[in-house]
Formats: C-alpha cells, structure tokens, sequence
DNA sequence: GCATCTCCTTGCCCAATAGGAAAGTACTTT
DNA sequence: AAAGTACTTTCCTATTGGGCAAGGAGATGC
C-alpha cells in the first residue's frame, strides 16, 4: 500500500494511460506506446519528455540493426507515484460508498 | 457494474472530488461542498453550473428560514457516468498490475 | 432608509496545457 | 540523390480552470 498522494501530472487522461501502461511493461518502445495510446509521434514525445524531467521515467535510446529505437520504463520514483495517485484515486472515489441514506 | 466509459468531464481533479462527495452525500448544500473541496465561491458556482448544464446534477433552490440556500444532488445521469468513469479508470489501472515479465 | 451582509452568479482576464502540423536532425535504404 | 525511419522541436491554436471584481436580490443593522 502507497501513501495516497494525488499527482496532478498523472491524473492527466493521457499520462495517466501511459504511465499505467509502462508500469505494466517493464521496458515500453515508443512505437508500442504510441499506438496502444493513439497519439501522434510529437505527443508522444512530448509527455515522455515531460515525465523525464520530473523524473518518473529512464528513456533508453539503443540501436537494434542500425535503426534507433527509444525505450522507456518507469523509474522508482514513476512507480511510487503511480502506485500514491492510485491510492489517492481509490481515496475520494471510496467516499461515494460509504453513505447510505434512507430514500435513497 | 457499470460499462467503462471514460468521462473528461468528471475526470478533471475538482469535479472528480466534487461528484464523488456528491456520489456520498444525496442532498449537498454549497456551503459544505466549498468547504469540502477548498474552492472559491465562483470556482464551485461555475463547475455546478457546467456539471448542471450536462444534465449530471440537478441544483435545488430554497429558503431555511429567509436565508437561500443552493442544494446539489447528483442526476441519475450523473451517477451513471461517475460509475463509468470509476470503472474506466479501474480498467486502465488494472493493466498495471498483469504484466510480469522475467527480469524485472 | 441607506449601508452592509449573505449567498451566490457572471464577466473579465490570465497562465497553463495539450495536441496538430510541420520542419529539423541524423542516419539508412533504395 | 531522393525518400524513408525514428523521433524531437518549434509554432500555433483551442480549451480550461481559477482569481478577482462587480452584480443582484433579499435580509439585517444602525
């Protein structure tokens, strides 16, 4: 279990997928990543830029053959605060099950 | 359960607070919902109005003694989508736990 | 009886953000 | 030499959320 800590830079609908998927894939390219999200190579590139400045993932540029291929993982941190806003996430949504009022 | 259906509007961090106290609590007045969510009285007024304005709560004007008082409840509408919702984001967040890959 | 207060609502403004399009980079392939 | 691959970066635009301030409609204070 995290500490729940609502994380605005996940919360967004696209990061949110991203950093969900890449905590499910280990090592993600970033072909898989921007077809499983549908987004256009400069989005993609964009947020991944975006989650490696604040440190949330390890970009990887190898070669495969002599092509470039860029890969990413989530880093300690990414998870830690994937795995916090989770909790936050199941925190305030928790709150809609707890009151039961007559008449309802 | 409900059908997974993605929902930007409640997703947004304020209204995802707002409709889940609103999912817990029948009848809201303003009053305790602006100081559940630490909003400004225009920052709530103007989100009442946009979730009212999709049909997601209906919004209930009287009178305790001669003071008005606003009272929000979420539509069946709006319960429909926060369900939704929820059940979008536990799907995209139970990806994260399927892959195990050797060598993590 | 005019000012002030409550309880919101509305308008104006701004800063932040996300994404498309397109150009750029650095090679490789044809 | 031209075109393709695999991104990155720049430019632009549309949207949004919140602060601040003014409005408004009746209640209350002096």
């Amino acid at each position: 279990m995290s500490t729940p800590r609502f994380d605005e830079l996940i919360h967004a609908p696209t990061r949110l997928s991203l950093v969900s998927l890449l905590a499910a894939t280990e090592w993600a390219e970033f072909r898989y990543l921007r077809e499983q999200l549908g987004l256009s190579d400069s989005a993609l590139s964009k947020q991944l830029t975006t989650l490696e400045q604040v440190g949330y993932v390890e970009i990887r540029k190898s070669f495969v053959g002599k092509r470039p291929r860029t890969s990413v993982t989530l880093s300690r941190a990414g998870r830690a605060a994937f795995d916090g806003h989770v909790a936050a996430l199941q925190e305030i949504v928790a709150r809609s099950g707890l009151t039961v009022l007559p008449g309802g």
